[in-house]
DNA sequence: AGCACGCCGACT
DNA sequence: GTCGGCGTGCTC
């Protein structure tokens, strides 16, 4: 233990972005000039190894225990004011507690890249490298030329090739060194080079580039919008909810309303009131290009007091809208999964639209999930939360149940519209001609018969398809071999419009073969049914009909989403195909026909919440239809329309559905009766993967049976993932699950530290992914 | 993650 | 003998 003389603090502990092995905080000097400036939440500039890298300070102190190390100094204090507040410095905390991240790793998932800049090595050339005299530089090139120079640098082909390359470049980054010649010591080069005096490598932090101007959204007048009456449902709901704004307590509030039923005003008169009193209110959507209208309401009512936090803002943008946010500025924000963590202070509302929505999980680095920490968030900043859905969550019903959630319920459409009639074709019962056409193989006459007719009346279709591409794969029809992915365990998916086989999962991508690879028979065929043929199939059956589509393929351009979208919105277009994109939450008066073309395809997936999907899903897409004056209709074509999630969807019986999955979830011990990590070990070698998930398991067995008093843990596996390879690396998972997180937390942090012990930090070529409350198991 | 150090095989 | 491949370990 180290004290400083004087009372005042001297020494800062600092997290920084780096995955420092076990270090979670590095202890730093502060010089005196710094030393009034700094607290918890300020971000600061460290030196680490010879980098220098953005940290922030979790406390000061007057003493710290490495008295063996010379502490360096902090570089400079970046913020005048704390980026973190007290409330956002516990959630970070929890999040990287509760996931099981280091407190840097969830840093880089919480602070934008702007915010946290790192220094980089930039290499120029020496000026008189390029101009001295011409044997130099010819021996610098000679290497392009057969004759042979003399080279009186000595200079190594690799050192050559470096020089070369900069010369040309005249300012590289040593990174994009290290990515164009992967194999040369580049840290050895560059000395060489420097001490022949040839370059010089500098230490530089990039600074951002300030957005332009007038970037943010038009500010527009607020309150212009007329008064929106609520229902009494409506008003029901918002009372109990703005009562806990007002009292400014925590209170999770599960807002079940049937799709149509009026969610979104109910969150926006609840912000208004958080508003009005001066707090700040965060909305939070799946997808914010698809949630157009709730960010149209809250503009019209709110005005440029809104902040939108967009996935795909410029970095200087969001950098921007961060900052505008942490000084106060906006009073709502809006924005997708990781606006959980923008940085609002004096919070009255937390609202959740489309709870159940399986993107609040992050499915890379730290897997959290947004909704959950909403949850917390509102724990923390003693604040009601209100998460709402036509399809609630299994999670948030059965807390709705036992009364940990208040259950508000939006049992009536708005304007007491229905809700479509559901009709079930069993494709089992099809009768088909021998030689069915693409169109007969793709819709039932009753589809066929609603599309044309729905189309005739001039009115707008949607079709359901949850797959995208031409058909699903290509088969051989003499040796029954498909086509698959030579680096993921996956069929390639076949794309007639770019002539392309493609893997969804690596993107790989081939031309067809003329022949099978396995038995040269030229029978390959297409084999089940994607959203382009369904695309083509429609132009057929619908000579004249303006068709659009959208899917991941139409919409890789910038704004092409937008596009298709505004075209729909405008009636531009009489039917829209689609994957799930199209399930969620645009609201278009003048559908009144939903097609859903194949239901089965989300009820196999191997995965315990499939028919929690698929009922999601098949009621999401459902309430599409009907939402103007004229009733909907929806037609789901299935091969298990017997199927418990089907059913539900075919009554809109939404609690139904829940109590039956439930009894299955309880049965099973799945989530939401039992918490689940699941433990993923990815590698290129496969037996090594093998070897060390086994042991991983067999550690965990091992400390079960140690400690008697804990509470059961079971493992299950480890076994390959569904998918068992993807870009070349080989997936095997284990399992855990048990009645409390805190027992699963425990006993991973002990077979983590138990298998570093035996082994060493994890093999550089094998990665361990903690997934907690796993949402996707492929 | 970078980036150093340091240990062994393949060549000038 | 040196060059340069790569495994090992550290970052306050």
């Amino acid at each position: 233990m180290f004290e400083s003389k004087t009372s005042s603090f001297t020494f800062a502990f600092v997290v920084v972005t780096a995955p420092i092995s076990h270090h979670e905080e590095l202890t730093y000097a502060i010089p005196e000039a710094f030393q009034a400036r700094l607290s918890p939440g300020i971000r600061v500039l460290v030196p680490v190894g010879r980098r220098k890298m953005t940290g922030i300070v979790t406390r000061v102190s007057t003493s710290h225990d490495l008295t063996d190390k010379n502490l360096k100094d902090i570089l400079d204090v970046l913020d005048e004011v704390p980026i973190f507040s007290k409330e956002m410095m516990e959630l970070w905390q929890w999040t990287a507690n509760y996931y099981m991240a280091t407190l840097g790793e969830m840093l880089s998932t919480m602070l934008p890249s702007g915010l946290r800049s790192e220094s980089i090595r930039v290499v120029t050339p020496v000026k008189q490298a390029t101009v001295k005299d011409s044997s130099d530089t010819s021996a610098v090139h000679g290497m392009h030329r057969p004759t042979v120079e003399p080279n009186p640098l000595q200079l190594s082909i690799g050192e050559k090739t470096v020089l070369d390359f900069v010369l040309a470049r005249k300012r590289v980054a040593t990174k994009t060194l290290g990515r164009r010649f992967p194999s040369l010591p580049i840290g050895k080069i560059l000395h060489g080079l420097q001490a022949h005096n040839l370059l010089t490598v500098r230490e530089h932090i990039p600074q951002p580039r300030q957005p332009k101007a007038a970037s943010a959204a038009p500010a527009k007048a607020a309150a212009s919008a007329p008064p929106f009456r609520l229902s009494a449902e409506q008003t029901a709901a918002y009372r109990q909810i703005t009562a806990g704004v007002e009292a400014g307590t925590f209170r999770v509030f599960l807002l079940h309303g049937v799709t149509g039923s009026g969610k979104t005003e109910v969150y926006i008169h609840a912000a208004q009131t958080a508003v009005r009193s001066g707090k700040r209110v965060l909305m939070l959507v799946p997808e914010i290009g698809l949630t157009h209208q709730l960010v149209e309401r809250a503009q019209q009512r709110f005005g440029s007091q809104v902040a939108v936090m967009h996935s795909s803002m410029r970095p200087s943008q969001r950098r921007a809208e961060w900052q505008r946010i942490a000084r106060g500025e906006a009073r709502v924000i809006i924005g997708a999964r990781s606006a959980i963590f923008a940085p609002v202070s004096r919070l009255g509302l937390i609202v959740v639209d489309e709870e159940h929505d399986s993107a609040y999980k992050q499915e890379e680095g730290v897997r959290y999930n947004a909704r959950d920490l909403a949850v917390v968030r509102g724990r923390i900043s003693s604040c009601p939360v209100v998460l709402g859905s036509a399809t609630p969550s299994l999670e948030s019903y059965l807390h709705s149940r036992s009364g940990r959630y208040v259950l508000l319920s939006l049992a009536q459409r708005i304007a007491s519209r229905p809700l479509p009639e559901v009709q079930v074709v069993d494709l089992r019962l099809q009768g088909r001609p021998a030689q069915p056409s693409r169109v007969d193989r793709i819709f039932s006459p009753a589809l066929q018969h609603g599309l044309v007719e729905n189309h005739q009346a001039g009115h707008q279709s949607l079709v359901f398809m949850n797959r995208r591409g031409y058909a699903n794969y290509l088969q051989c029809q003499q040796c029954g071999e498909a086509l698959l992915c030579p680096q993921c365990s996956v069929t390639l998916t076949w794309h007639r419009t770019n002539h392309a086989l493609r893997c969804h999962y690596c993107g790989f991508s081939k031309p067809p073969p003329e022949r099978c690879p396995s038995c040269s028979s030229a029978s390959l065929k297409d084999s089940g049914v994607g959203t382009q043929q369904v695309e083509e199939a429609l132009g057929q059956l619908m000579p004249g009909a303006r068709i659009g589509r959208l899917d991941r393929d139409t919409i890789r351009r910038r704004g092409a989403l937008e596009r298709i979208l505004d075209a729909w919105r405008a009636g531009e277009l009489d039917v829209l195909i689609g994957t799930q994109m199209i399930a969620k939450g645009h609201d278009v008066p003048r559908v009144t026909l939903v097609g859903v073309v194949l239901a089965d395809i989300s009820l196999n997936l191997p995965d315990f919440r499939a028919a929690e999907r698929t009922f999601q899903l098949l009621a999401q897409v459902a309430g599409r239809a009907g939402r103007g004056d004229e009733p909907g209709r929806v037609i789901i074509q299935t091969y298990s329309p017997d199927h418990y999630s089907i059913r539900a969807a075919l009554q809109h019986d939404f609690s139904r559905f829940a109590d039956q999955e439930l009894d299955y979830r309880r049965q099973l011990d799945y989530p939401p009766f039992a918490r689940a990590v699941n433990i993923r070990f990815e590698g290129a070698d496969s037996e090594e993967v093998v070897a060390y998930a086994e042991r991983f398991a067999e550690s965990c067995q091992a400390l079960i049976q140690t400690q008697d008093q804990a509470p059961e843990v079971l493992v299950l596996g480890p076994a390959p993932a569904p998918i068992e390879k993807i870009k070349g690396r080989v997936r095997w998972q284990l399992l855990l699950k048990g009645e409390q997180a805190r027992a699963l937390h425990g006993l991973i942090r002990q077979v983590r530290h138990a298998l570093i012990q035996e082994f060493g930090p994890t093999k550089p070529r094998l990665r361990t992914i903690v997934d907690v409350d796993p949402y996707s198991m492929l």
